[in-house]
Parts: C-alpha cells; sequence; structure tokens
DNA sequence: TGTAGATGCAAGTAAGCACTTGCATCGCAC
DNA sequence: GTGCGATGCAAGTGCTTACTTGCATCTACA
C-alpha cells in the first residue's frame, strides 16, 4: 500500500538532519519530524536507523554517476571530470558526505553504509595510473595525487560548514586543475 | 597535594583516545582506564568531561606555536614554515586536530574549545595577504589560498586515519610548496 | 606515629536514546 | 458501507552515559 510520506521524502530529511547534526548526535526522533511521519511509523517502515541511513544513501547515490570509464588522451579533460564530479557532489550533498566520511572510522555501522560510494575511488585511481604511464602525470601512489587535486575543494566544502570566515565561493573546477597541473607535469623547470 | 598520576598522563590519555573514538563516543570510563584513575577520580579532578577536553586541548597547544611573526620578502620561505607547522601537527596529532574539527561543528561543548587554536589561522591569513599584496601570490581570500596550500595535507592525514588503501608516508613539506606556487604564483604563461 | 587530603571502589541517580507495543483512526479497494 | 493495512499517539522497555556519593584505603608530611 502506498505510505502517506513517500520514502524519498523521509531519505531526504535523512540526510538533512544528518547533515546538520551528525549521525549520532541525530535522533530517530528528530529524523521523524524532519520528515513528517511518527517516529514508530519511521521503524515500522525502515526497521532500524542504520538501515535507514543505507536506504538513503543507496538511493541518493543512483542518480550520481561518475562517467570515467575511457581515460583519454587529456590529462586536463580527465582530471576536470573528476574535479567537476566531486565539486557537484560537495556542493550539494557535502554535510553529509563529510559528516559521514569522518564517523566511519568511529562508527561500523556507518562504515558499512559507505561501501557503495567508495567504490568510486577505484575507478579514479584507475585514471590516474592512465596519466600516470602516459606520462603525463607525476608517478606517485594515486591515493596521493587524487587528494593533491581535490584536497583544496574538499577542505573549502569542509570548513565551509565549520568556519564562518571562509568565504561561500564554490570553487572554479577549471582553476583547480590548471593549477594543479603546473605542479604536477613531471620534469617540470625548476 | 601532588596527584598520583600527573595532570598531562591523563591529558595525552584523554586526546588519545578522542583521537581513537571521537569525542562523542569516547566514555569517561574509557578514558580514565585509559589514564590509570578511577572514573571518581576524574570528575573530582576535572570537574566534567567538556573542562576536561579544554585543559587537555590548551596544554597540549602550549608547546606548539607557529613562528610566523615577521613575514619577508621570500614567499617559498613563509610558506614552508605554515606547511611545515601543519605537516608537524597532523602527524603528532592529526587524530585529535581532524576529529575534533569535524566535531566542532555539531558540539557547543567541542567548539567552545577550539576557539584558541583558531586564532592560529588568523596570523596565517596576514601571512598570505601580506605576499598577495607584494605579487607573489594570486589575489583572492586567503582562507582559500591556504586550503589550496594545506589542503592535500589535510586530506591524506584525514585519510589515512580512515582509508586504508592510502599510503602511510608523510607528505614532503618543501614538494606540496613547490608544487602549490607553480600553480599560484600570478600572470603565469598559460 | 598521626592526620589530612587525595584516591579507589561500588553503588546509585537522572537523563537520553533506539526501539516496541497497544489502540484508535484514517484512507482506499471491493 | 465494510474490511484491511498503514498511520498517529502515548506510554513504556532496556541500555548507555555523564556525573555523584559514601566509605575504606593510601600517601605525604608534621
Amino acid at each position: 500500500m502506498a505510505s502517506r510520506v513517500p520514502d524519498q521524502v523521509v531519505f531526504d530529511a535523512v540526510l538533512q538532519v544528518i547533515a546538520e547534526q551528525g549521525y549520532e548526535r541525530s535522533t530517530t526522533r528528530s529524523i521523524a519530524e524532519a520528515a513528517g511521519i511518527n517516529e514508530a511509523t519511521l521503524f515500522r517502515r525502515f526497521t532500524s536507523k542504520e538501515n535507514l541511513l543505507r536506504q538513503a544513501v543507496r538511493s541518493n547515490f543512483l542518480g550520481f554517476a561518475l562517467d570515467l570509464d575511457t581515460p583519454g588522451d587529456d590529462v586536463a579533460a580527465d582530471l576536470l571530470t573528476i574535479v567537476n564530479y566531486y565539486a557537484r557532489l560537495y556542493d550539494t550533498r557535502g554535510g553529509v558526505v563529510l559528516t559521514l566520511m569522518r564517523e566511519a572510522k568511529f562508527s561500523p555501522e556507518v562504515a558499512a553504509v559507505l561501501t557503495e560510494p567508495e567504490s568510486l575511488l577505484g575507478r579514479v585511481d584507475e585514471v590516474i595510473l592512465h596519466h600516470q604511464r602516459r606520462g603525463a602525470l607525476v608517478v606517485e601512489p594515486p591515493r596521493h595525487t587524487f587528494f593533491a587535486l581535490v584536497g583544496p575543494l574538499m577542505m573549502r566544502a569542509f570548513a565551509r560548514r565549520v568556519d564562518r570566515l571562509t568565504t561561500q565561493t564554490p570553487a572554479d573546477p577549471e582553476a583547480v586543475v590548471r593549477r594543479f597541473l603546473n605542479g604536477h607535469r613531471p620534469q617540470q623547470a625548476p
């Protein structure tokens, strides 16, 4: 039977509340209130808090694909794809993503939920390795390259939610890639 | 009267436990156990969990000064000072620092404790502004420059504690500064 | 040696939390 | 209209946690 409040509305409420409060601090009561349903109904429909988060994350990342399957000869273009993806992700879902990343370390519950989105990083690694082999990037562990590329972006999104002195302007992905490449082309001039 | 277990030992235990568990998950019982004292003694000596954290943070940042008072004509040297400082901070206290940064957003308790260490960022801002005026750095909000500089470093320290695929090698501060400058000198060649 | 203050120990208090349950109600298919 | 399944409501259960308390014990210092 159809529910009065559709699942997707509840999922959005979950992610919003968690973005604001963190997973541990966000109570099922406040989630239910934000979703506009009763707390008991929440458990009847989604069984547990962990399962609720899992379904919310899954349903939310379904429409958020990274188109990276065939890395080409253009480093800048491929890196721009990656940076664009994360810029969009942090702009729309930055609160949840960073919150969950942090809490995953302490909470096996949260960590279990994040395995699916994490598989994405594997594909990013492959693109970076591809361009390292082509001689277009400094050879180093691909995660290092990734953090040097996306680090400035992530830190700004991260800080935007903590530090009110930080400007709210979103980063320009093309500038990020250009500046990154100026520092990470191999055999650069001293 | 002298305590059986000196304060500094308790403070180290607090920061260690919080680094591993996060502030909210770390119970006063586990902190007491790690410090080798009784939980009741913990409250008799330090009043509350929040006050305990405050004293621990304060006593720990006292010996951790950033020597930045007189920015000079050498951008690279001043940036290296900053990067070295944060590299050292994240290597020795990375777990606590990043944990507290994240939790500060949700917990007024934690946020209140972090005001002192945050004043450091103001001095970093001034150094960046100084070199922007000298024409040695792209003109932009200083926090943006800061995140572009330290972001790669922080993300690696951050990920090192979450993601076991990330290499444990600490970053090389000189390489970080060199690569950063290649992307952030004004009027660069296309 | 004697004493005061700090500690350990064990039990307890009060609050918040995820999750449950019983019952009245509401909306929809027939 | 009637019945059924999903909902709202209110109360409750059991657990964890920060924090307290009363008492025995230890240690430093006179």
